[in-house]
DNA sequence: CGTTAACCGAGACGGTACGTCTCGTCTTCAG
DNA sequence: CTGAAGACGAGACGTACCGTCTCGGTTAACG
């Protein structure tokens, strides 16, 4: 309305913050050529921090209703208006942090391809960081409704490039004739993914076993039918 | 601090009412004998209205936050204090309304193991109510942190009776020789559970096929495996 | 703009209630006849609390700019909300909470002018509550360019009041010709106001001696020249 | 942290810049034989501009909470920079400014007591500058309790010199016999001073009339009792 | 003429208060 | 007991300043 704000849309969370730039004669994404804006530059530091809380509070609180900004800021150690001269309000924030969660998933390249899915659904249940990522996946998924384009833009950028890794994995398989000609590649992975996902958050049934990842993928691969 | 709440435990949402009771004259599940307390009873289109507002709110919001008690006696076209005169809060009013859900599934015995399984897997994902009750687990699971009781509750009165039923069917199946005599049932049944629920919520590919009980279904009971 | 505030104009700090009406039947200060308004009625205790910490933030922080409504809410153990539903800003509030300063002064008759100017002097800087009062005073005071229209109240309601009785007690003393008959009453009450007031601030002089109030009249009435 | 501040305290407001030095040569207050430092000197007209600034603020705003860094840096038409590398906060500036008003008071040696006393009075709430110093004076005792140091400091070298101005009048007077013997200095200072300021503060009995000052000592020497 | 440092402008920082809003709870009324 | 109405305390919202801090670019004096 009468704001100055969105200087330049935060370029925040670079994750892999490309190639080898030589940080410090050219610093942070500005395009080359660009004068440097006047005025004090923006603190790198509360960016993080900011994101950081932001990506804390989704999986802690369990929705994007429990992250308020005043929580976000507080636990940052940030005043709110650093957030806001940022973001316009937080569902800007939260698909922004969201970023943050990005960063690739390197796809295994083992002996087999069981024990590459094997590897994978280990990675899914057991990481820190990966179980951190499977709670914002519970509360975005639960309010999709309510911030669709939330989703969408978790699914597009976190979720697909997960399903991405495996996908490529079942492919491989049929290519080497470890699975078979005709295998329905995406309802295998409704059903490892399904699996992977639904019991990391059933907390009544106990922690996930270290065997949980194996198991699923051999009944996978075996099937259920008698033989 | 000055109440007289809770005269009796609410005793809502019998779910299936149950034998042709004479409606009107003498009402709710009191045991015979016991004297009808004075003054006016409780309107048990209150209740009801109460009870499936909130759920549909649950649905629909996609969170506990979501479902606010001004929402809830909105809808339902009650005061509020109509609520509050039979919860004490919010977290027992959607303890309370889960019950609503928990009518009991059919489980259908057909020709085979695999055609039990397409049917239940079908009714999950089409079925109306069904899908509303999809809806509710997200929206618990979602939040399940802050509110663990609500989960617990919900697995036990609604997710297991359901998981149960496939269960039966496979041990069955498992029993007549139609599937493997070493089949790891949970495991099964997070496969199978885990495909459906999480296809159900992924609205960016579309709405869930016809054929999509039946592919899972096939592609468990053979496997991924070349043979 | 959107507000159903202002239901009625607070009607606080009704001081001196007004006779012996028979609070309960027909109770707080609604015209004889209105009907009650619908819904839970104000509370009493709010009133007074509020009104109170304004005072107490006025004298104690000394200045209009101390007095912040999130601090008066905090003090009054009272959410905002509670303030704003009674007055549309902070300076209404403080214009009507003066109103708490205003409880009527007794007008000594004692043997003599002079025992009755040392009795209300006596009275300005050592009573308590009178105390505040002269804190209030000067807060306000020191930003009465800003806030005109609470400077004229405060002077209308408080001061003048207790101006009026010195007043009252010069003009009865040149009837009784205890006081000069030419006498400025004016002129002598700025001097008898203007000492009190301005010595009970100086605190580097250290607290108002008790013999001060005596020390001022006595010198104001003799006279500082020789004769 | 890493601030090369307080190069030199201040120096700030020469008031009387002594003598007929020879300005712009060696210009202002370092001891003889130290070396000028090197860089760029501070600006003479930015250390007047912004003590004027503060100081017309503090009259006109009522109040230390009306003084803004921001403001004073606005008005002076100077960098907010340029404030904070010369005072560490704005208690300090507000401090150091008040030495602006310090300017010494002449003290008349008229025919009579009576004569100095008038033109003293007069003086204090007619003359232009005195004005000023006495919005201050009401700004800084409003506040008071929140900043004792600048009423301590404001007592110390604004009020007490002249007071004390009144005072040696007072003593003289005495010794001449022009008062009496047995005056009580102290108590006759607090009338006077006290009748003077209050009455310039009450806007609301309109401007100060041009024969205030003199009614005011005459009613103060004669006395009000009749004899 | 180059070094040095103060200058000004601009804007980010953490913080506090604003006035608005919605929520869960509580209280009173009329029926 | 019911519904309506509305007050209560709590606390988040997004905005506006404040005092402080940190930059870039400029300007004045010294050597």
């Amino acid at each position: 309305m009468s704001q100055t704000r969105e200087r330049l849309p935060a370029q925040v969370a670079a994750g892999s913050p490309g190639a080898g730039g030589s940080e410090g004669s050219m610093s942070s994404g500005r395009p080359a050529g660009a004068a440097r804006p006047p005025g004090r530059p923006r603190s790198e530091r509360a960016d993080k921090a900011i994101v950081e809380a932001t990506v804390d509070l989704l999986a802690e609180e369990g929705g994007v209703a429990g992250v308020s900004i005043e929580a976000v800021a507080a636990r940052a150690g940030v005043g709110k208006t650093t957030i806001y001269r940022r973001w316009p309000n937080k569902e800007a924030l939260i698909i922004d942090a969201l970023a943050a969660l990005k960063e690739p998933f390197p796809a295994p390249v083992g002996a087999s391809v069981r024990e590459d899915l094997i590897a994978i659904a280990q990675a899914f249940v057991s990481n820190k960081t990966d179980k951190k990522r499977l709670d914002c996946y519970w509360s975005i998924m639960g309010g999709a409704e309510r911030y669709p384009e939330l989703m969408a833009r978790f699914t597009r950028e976190v979720i697909e490039p997960r399903r991405d890794v495996i996908r490529t994995v079942l492919r491989r398989g049929v290519t080497a004739g470890e699975l078979r000609p005709d295998l329905d590649v995406e309802t295998a992975l409704w059903l490892i993914m399904g699996a992977l996902a639904q019991r990391a958050r059933a907390f009544g049934a106990g922690p996930v076993p270290d065997d949980f990842a194996a198991r699923v993928v051999d009944a996978l691969m075996t099937g259920i039918a008698a033989r």
